[in-house]
DNA sequence: CGCGAGCTTGACGTTGTTCAACTAGAGTGG
DNA sequence: CCACTCTAGTTGAACAACGTCAAGCTCGCG
């Protein structure tokens, strides 16, 4: 973890919806007082329990966004890309955290500090608009993580998970940068029986899988599985 | 389903967020226009896909907010007892609702307009708060209720609904007001082995259960049993 | 009296977890 | 440079957990 005080956001070239927001209230970008952190592989960005002080910013990097259950063992909700809020559930939600965050690559964000987000939402309501729909996909997105998970067998869930990744690629040819028992956690499914899928999959003619590097061959296929599930 | 136009919040004695904010606010209570609705038991009072355009308030009754699954199968996230929001969660969400609610008894509610709503958010921060916290409890408890129904065994399940109705209703003796199949979507369990495990509480004595009324009778054991899952 | 909805129980098959063993590759220290 | 260890991945087999199917039961209501 490396701290980096006194960036400006004007040097910054992500322009956020913070940033956005300032412009448009005319307030000064000096007070914004924006801190950069980054995180190595497998730090904790954030931790269930934890109490909520800023709002986060993926600015680089990627982050896998968890509960964490019993025995040990996770659940991934969602990965998180540079331009989506962290803490932010949790910022509309309660004082506390109620899930971890974890980077899985070296990761870049941006902490501003809950108090300031307040003073601008109640001054732009356009930004309180766009923060509630950043909320808001979460949240749809969780209900349909539960009857996922719940209704489909392993199969479909893990051409689901598949499916996630090669959306939030872009492309069906990538690299999945999370370990067979992370891809398992994203489908509450075990490590072994994921792998288990994995091959069949590729037995199948569905999926190209070299060790990380996956190329989806029949993404009609692979939805079909996801939807019947 | 009935409605009831020209309700005056001086006339109810519910005394809800929503008049608090505006007393505070000096704002005219004139303005809300308050639509109270009754709904029969079954009915629907909010559905899943649907725009949102009110908040709601559950003033009398009870009700089932529940997200609707594959092949007809619902999951039920929890139960709304009187003074707490419906459509907040989608409120604060998108313009749909991503989850159903519908009476289980008879049931009144309040419906006030979201626009009204936002006007009284900006005014009254006070208010905002207090409904996030509304919503950020909602948040934190579906995700538990992810990790419960994904890795929890079904005895464990099963005993952590009993304990939630028994949490509603304050008392270790009362009535479900659910059938046995809703019993079973609350912890997204078949509505046979539901019944199974409340026999087997009953043989083992930490129940006793006569149609619909229940009694705990060794909560420690059923709590024990909930955490083991 | 008969019908249907909700409830109950048993038997059976499927699904997914767990345990155990083995492999491959990466890093480490002698 | 080789032996080691550690981690990630892979596979098989046994087992436990749940869901499903089928049948019967009870109670309220027409």
């Amino acid at each position: 973890m490396k701290f980096s005080k006194g960036v400006k956001c004007l040097d910054c070239n992500l322009k956020c919806d913070i940033y956005k927001a300032v412009i448009e209230c005319g307030a000064d970008l000096d007070e914004v007082k924006p801190l950069h952190v980054i995180y190595k592989k497998h730090e904790n960005i954030s931790k269930q329990g934890r109490p909520v002080s800023h709002a986060i910013y993926v600015v680089d990097g990627s982050a896998k966004l968890y509960i964490e259950g019993l025995n040990n063992r996770n659940i991934i909700l969602y990965i998180l890309k540079p331009q989506s809020y962290i803490g932010l559930l949790s910022f509309f939600e309660s004082p506390f955290y109620s899930y971890s965050v974890s980077a899985l690559e070296e990761t870049q964000i941006c902490m501003i500090d809950l108090d300031f987000i307040k003073k601008l939402y109640l001054q732009n309501h356009d930004f309180l608009i766009r923060l509630n729909k950043a909320f808001g996909k979460s949240v749809s997105s969780i209900m349909n993580k539960i009857i996922t998970l719940n209704q489909k067998n392993i199969r479909g869930r893990v051409a689901e998970s598949l499916l996630y990744l090669s959306s939030l690629n872009n492309s069906e040819k990538f690299s999945i940068f999370l370990t067979r028992k992370e891809l398992g956690e994203l489908s509450a499914i075990s490590e072994e029986n994921t792998v288990r899928l994995l091959t069949e999959f590729r037995r199948e003619g569905i999926i190209d899988l070299n060790g990380k590097e996956l190329h989806i061959l029949d993404k009609k296929l692979l939805q079909k599985i996801s939807e019947v599930g």
